[in-house]
DNA sequence: TGTACATCAGTGAACGCGCGTTCACTGATGTAC
DNA sequence: TGTACATCAGTGAACGCGCGTTCACTGATGTAC
């Protein structure tokens, strides 16, 4: 290895530590992460993290495309395991919610309120979608295999909901039926509905067997979607 | 009216001017919230609103219930308008929906991240629960009157799960069974699942139709549910 | 291998800002007689 | 109705704090010859 590189190497290193104590403050600071707070922690003085990252919100859109990763991660492993499809779309399910409640913090920042003075750019859109890509190309393959059983319910697809299924799924180059992905659609918007309830206590003094509860929430829907037991 | 009470009044007119502000602060502010930007906008001194609240986290108190009672208020006028069990459970998502949409700053305050420093008290806990409380209601008149016809699906109720949900059900003096508050529960997941995701911009880029979106995904819950068309 | 120079990480002081909260004060309004 | 006193809203200065960001600097590490 070359002194060069091992500056370098240095260097990412450094990068990772920062945001590894960003991460750490995120939990205590919520969104008023603040960069000399990190730098205190670090036993380091605020100005060095300029030398890392140009500004707050440059390391706060780095702690967000790694959570969004980090999450996507877990997911993706989640499903790799198993080839049953509902075993597939509830492990996906107990795979984010494991990932909250382990990283509330982080959480709370990729599905929490929008915190006050900063945009997110738009990198941090598509890695936001990897999880419910993830449920559909599940849904997806147990449909093309024929093995969908989705519960009969009277509502039809309006027209313009049809029509935003359509555009979603030529994106993909997907021929999956536009009802497929409704209820996927369905199934994603329970998933962190619940556990964003779950996460900022509004489930309190409700539900007290939250782990149970959750399998049981994620069970109807993947009944619902019509994924065979 | 007497001098003295003309005091009290115009300290209540204060009060409410004070929330009032502080409530359009939230707008731009979200949970960073403070007293001197309120103070700055009323064209008084900082210090002068410790004559109406004895800390910010008490403004803030007393901003959330506010909005509790304000959401609560109009959903509770949404379920008193027809009496057709599955018009008024739409009734009432809407309306929450349409509070959201109106004031999405305070549905963070009541739905979103937790705010760093700050630990609601528990009287912000009962007035939270209008909402559930009223779908639960509707549901039950419909089951009692024998018009439910919920959806069958595969999953039963866990043990664990169903004891939770009796000992709601107690709470209430109520006797409904717990299949039927299952369902609400699972209605009431969606609804704020899906309206968090529309305020806190989750929805970006995927459904346009906001608004025909919305009632689809309300319609297929009452369907599961078993609100009658 | 040794020397001269360039790169770069981290320092520490400073700028200008906003914050919550306290306190002694002024002056207006209300109360008691 | 008029006067003396009490209440209370709002002022303005101050305290001590934390923040993001800039800038000239020191000293160590890497590069070129």
């Amino acid at each position: 290895m070359s002194a060069a590189s091992l500056r370098a190497r240095v260097r990412t290193e450094m990068i990772e530590e920062i945001k590894a104590t960003a991460r750490r403050r995120l939990a205590t600071d919520g969104a008023g992460l603040s960069l000399r707070g990190v730098a205190r922690d670090m036993g380091i003085v605020a100005s060095a993290l300029y030398r890392y990252f140009p500004s707050r919100d440059d390391l706060l859109t780095a702690l967000i495309l790694e959570s969004y990763e980090s999450l996507g991660a877990a997911a993706t492993r989640a499903a790799a395991t198993g080839n049953d499809d509902r075993w597939q779309w509830l492990a996906v399910c107990h795979a984010v919610r494991d990932w909250a409640l382990t990283n509330p913090a982080e959480y709370g920042l990729l599905y929490g309120s929008p915190i006050p003075g900063y945009d997110a750019p738009h990198d941090t859109i598509a890695p936001a979608a990897t999880v419910v890509l993830l449920l559909s190309d599940i849904a997806g393959a147990a449909h093309y295999a024929g093995r969908l059983q989705p519960a009969p319910l009277a509502t039809p697809l309006p027209a313009p909901v049809r029509a935003d299924l359509r555009v979603l799924i030529a994106q993909r180059d997907s021929d999956l039926p536009e009802e497929v992905l409704d209820r996927v659609f369905l199934g994603w918007t329970q998933l962190f509905g619940l556990i964003t309830f779950e996460i900022f206590g509004r489930l309190e003094g409700t539900v007290t067997a939250r782990a149970e509860y959750f399998e049981h929430q994620m069970s109807l829907i993947a009944d619902l979607i019509g994924l065979p037991a």
